[in-house]
DNA sequence: TCTGGGGTCCTAGGACCC
DNA sequence: TCTGGGGTCCTAGGACCC
């Protein structure tokens, strides 16, 4: 057996922790950019907005109603997301993190009763770090993911569903539709439906091996879990990318050449950081860009950059990205977004150039730790590339963002006695 | 419901080569 | 100029996830 347990309304509860004023109240948290709504307390929900819409069209209806606004802000929602996982390791010596709000527990050997066992996980972390949550418990995966939607779904669960029996997962599957599965989106849903499957049962009585013909690889996979057979391991150690992409629309339509390559050498240095998180080099770099596609004259373009030898130096990265663009901007356009893509990743014992050019120095290597050491000790940003630019003038819309509560000194919360 | 973020992986199809 | 095969590299975009 195991469980999910996935924080409700994750970035609206993590605003709430530290605003109690906020209890109760309507709260919404807005994507990168305050471009659409990605979080809804229970009381923004009742008031019919949806996930996903975008701010511009619903703002007049948040207005009417006093919504709280925020703008996401991940310090403090990855801050909260490890407390929560911190607390979650007391109730399993086998966890897996999946996203910044879901962490899967490995119940083997437990001897345990689950709806009292998840019940507890649910008070303990009410208790320790205000955090709601629901909590599903299955024998695979993909049973859990379904259980823990029935636990945030259906009242009478008060939070926690347990799926220990074929009745009681059949029970369910037959009252959900086919695209409320993991790894069933909405394409795949509509073909799906062609093919007369409707429900989550219908697809967990499937023959695999035809279903398999006409949509991809993991669906029989996916039926084997659905029928309480677990084929997805718990992965404690997250596996290394195959890519690494950082990408973001700019906080306003760019015209000029400079901003776009400050930008992006923004993000090539990002994307160099999380590559040396994981120990490896790169081969070659993706480098695109692109203007609205909602505006006329949609341009669009991107190349592939070969780098001189294998490397994870920020600096010559930053370099390239910035030669790349500049290939690919034609003046006259409203430039939207631009991206960096280490695509070609390579072991770091492997990173070693032909007979004409020398790999990476060792100073290089040296330097690069020394970065990583002063931004993870001092916050990130402390020390950055030049060619990043000073002011930033590009950088995304965050218009209603919350203190950094619990990562920098200066926000740290008062107290009155 | 065409969806104004971001990330990762996958695949179709074109260009070019032998 | 058209036709046939097979391979690699690259770009664009789809699909799914949170």
């Amino acid at each position: 057996m195991l469980a999910l347990v996935d924080c409700n309304s994750c970035y609206a509860s993590c605003e709430q922790i530290f605003r109690p004023d906020l209890r109760g109240r309507p709260v919404v948290v807005l994507s990168n950019n305050d471009g659409f709504v990605v979080a809804r307390s229970s009381e923004a929900k009742a008031l019919g907005i949806a996930d996903l819409e975008p701010f511009f069209k619903i703002e007049p209806l948040l207005r009417r109603h006093k919504v709280a606004i925020f703008s996401s802000n991940y310090p403090l929602y990855g801050d909260i997301s490890h407390r929560v996982m911190e607390t979650l390791k007391g109730f399993s010596p086998e966890v897996e993190v999946y996203s910044i709000d879901e962490m899967f527990l490995n119940l083997q050997g437990l001897q345990e009763e689950w709806l009292s066992y998840g019940q507890r996980i649910r008070t303990t972390l009410w208790r320790d770090v205000r955090m709601p949550v629901g909590v599903g418990i299955a024998p695979s995966k993909t049973l859990a993911k379904l259980a823990n939607r029935a636990a945030k779904n259906i009242a009478q669960c008060h939070g926690v569903c347990v799926l220990d029996t074929p009745y009681r997962w059949q029970w369910l599957q037959k009252r959900m539709p086919v695209d409320k599965v993991w790894g069933v989106g909405r394409r795949l849903a509509k073909r799906l439906g062609h093919l007369g499957i409707e429900t989550v049962y219908d697809l967990a009585r499937a023959n695999p091996k035809i279903l398999r013909r006409h949509t991809n690889i993991h669906i029989e996979r996916t039926i084997e879990e659905l029928n309480g057979t677990p084929c997805l391991g718990l992965e404690e150690q997250p596996p290394a990318k195959k890519q690494i992409y950082c990408t973001r629309s700019f906080g306003e339509k760019l015209t000029e050449l400079q901003p776009i390559q400050q930008a992006v050498s923004l993000y090539a240095s990002r994307a160099a950081e999380k590559l040396r998180g994981q120990g490896c080099l790169v081969a070659a770099m993706h480098v695109f860009l692109h203007t609205s596609p909602h505006e006329p004259n949609y341009y669009s373009r991107s190349v592939l950059v070969q780098c001189p030898y294998p490397t994870d130096d920020s600096r010559l990265l930053a370099g390239l990205a910035k030669g790349a663009i500049a290939e690919l901007y034609r003046p006259g356009h409203r430039y939207m977004k631009a991206g960096v893509g280490l695509v070609e990743l390579v072991p770091r014992s492997l990173g070693q150039g032909d007979l004409f050019s020398l790999g990476q120095s060792k100073r290089a290597g040296e330097v690069m730790q020394t970065l990583d050491r002063v931004n993870r000790h001092f916050g990130r940003g402390t020390l950055f590339l030049g060619a990043e630019g000073v002011h930033k003038h590009w950088k995304m819309r965050q218009a209603y963002r919350s203190p950094s509560y619990t990562t920098r000194w200066a926000a740290l919360p008062m107290v009155q006695i």
